[in-house]
DNA sequence: GAGTGGTCTAGACCACTAG
DNA sequence: TAGTGGTCTAGACCACTCC
């Protein structure tokens, strides 16, 4: 790992502003600027409270403002004693955040998944619109069966541009969904750079297809939750577009409704 | 409106504390307490930050903490030059917060609710559970229609501890859903000072019977989204419990994944 | 103009982590 | 023991709302 910047070459005192913003707030925009341009990458310390309060020239309460909105934001992370770390997404808060299924028997196992198939497609409307590509663009698209406890219960389909996951091949992604259970966020984090930190999800009920039913042993026809999710990034852009057919025989798709932030 | 009591009647200052928890920490909780015990009702101002932070004999910086939490939690609302409100579910919150069905044509209107039968009844296996209540306690239970845009889109059971809703009664009930469209909620509040603020829902697919496919012009067998709700008072306590079904022909079930608090 | 919440400062001291 | 974030104070001034 490289050795970190020296603060000074990546913050200067912040100039007067003629938005009325907050302080703070300004503070807190130049700290995620610095965050989203890889400045600092997931998992690495940015540099103490002291040291970025004379770098902005601005008092510690007003610094420690900016970043308690980035810490609720999940953007970075403190540990008392250690230091600001930039947010990385271990796979238990993968797990947890994003795969909400849950079996009737109430005990959460971890998901496992296997790639059935790895393809270069172009983009169809759906997955240009989420992905903020253009119809026709390259992308990599990855079928995966995912179970829980040995049990078939998504199967799913991610879309990647090909352009964002360059180098992305299969034999090493088989490889690692064998050997790291947990997903593919991780290895979007660490192997792209890329921290997926929300997502939008939409849901409706189909009938299972062929293919479906035979991947999830249920009966063709029998009722499947059909999810569509776009997955955001720390810099608010999507990283992948994943559609998932899911038997709800014995999982259910758990939701919180919390008030908006 | 009763005069709010005077601040000092209602707030001491706090006892030195063996526990080591923060000093905003134990503000926030006699704070969340007088709200929660009554004292001060939905929509109404809290005391002044100055004359709060007397009253606790501690300084503004660290009231401002604690309210800061309640206010991240909506429990309290602040508006500058005005005051501190005890939070109060809007028609709007209501439905933007426990209202996640969106057309597919994506213009979100009003959702309208008919309501279709009321009975008392004695709870079940799963009501009871889910209300704190025990298998044979007595029930409200509500059947009501929910139309989108005109079209129905779900059919809804609730359930509601007698104890807790005594006095509600069919004829205003229905008046009241017919001429204020928004929901159950806002009623909850105005009417027993229940604020809902958070709900936790499990949703599944199934096939639908009679009863729902003739409610929802759907065909017999269609597959339908099942989703049970438990919603979550200020006081962390059951409110209702209510199983739904949905058509979600032209309507999608929207959900954010958001990192948790 | 009086009263409210919002921002900002400049410190002090505490609790935790690491070498 | 040095360095980190966490808590707490006591003020000043600003922006907004209402009378």
């Amino acid at each position: 790992m490289p050795a970190a910047l020296p603060t000074a070459a990546v913050f200067q005192p912040l100039a007067p502003d003629d938005t009325g913003m907050p302080l703070y707030r300004a503070v807190k925009r130049a700290l995620l600027g610095a965050i989203q341009s890889g400045a600092y990458r997931a998992g690495q310390t940015l540099p103490s409270e002291a040291e970025l309060a004379g770098a902005f020239q601005v008092s510690i309460g007003t610094l420690r403002k900016a970043v308690d909105e980035l810490a609720s934001e999940h953007i970075v992370a403190r540990r008392q004693g250690r230091g600001t770390f930039v947010a990385s997404l271990s796979r238990e808060r993968s797990v947890l955040q994003f795969f909400n299924l849950e079996p009737d028997s109430g005990v959460r196992a971890t998901p496992s998944s296997e790639l059935l198939a790895f393809e270069r497609v172009r983009a169809g409307a759906e997955a240009a619109a989420a992905l903020g590509l253009r119809e026709g663009d390259p992308l990599l698209q990855l079928d995966s069966l995912t179970s829980l406890g040995g049990a078939p219960v998504a199967l799913e389909r991610v879309s990647l541009s090909a352009a964002a996951f360059k180098g992305l091949a299969e034999k090493p992604l088989r490889e690692r969904l064998a050997a790291q259970p947990g997903g593919l966020y991780p290895l979007y984090q660490s192997e792209f750079g890329l921290t997926v930190v929300r997502a939008r999800e939409r849901a409706r009920t189909a009938a299972a297809d062929r293919r479906a039913a035979r991947a999830l042993a249920l009966p063709l026809g029998a009722p499947v939750l059909v999810v569509r999710r776009t997955a955001i990034g720390l810099g608010d852009q999507p990283v992948e577009f994943r559609s998932s057919l899911i038997n709800t025989a014995q999982h259910e798709y758990v939701n919180l409704l919390e008030p908006p932030r």
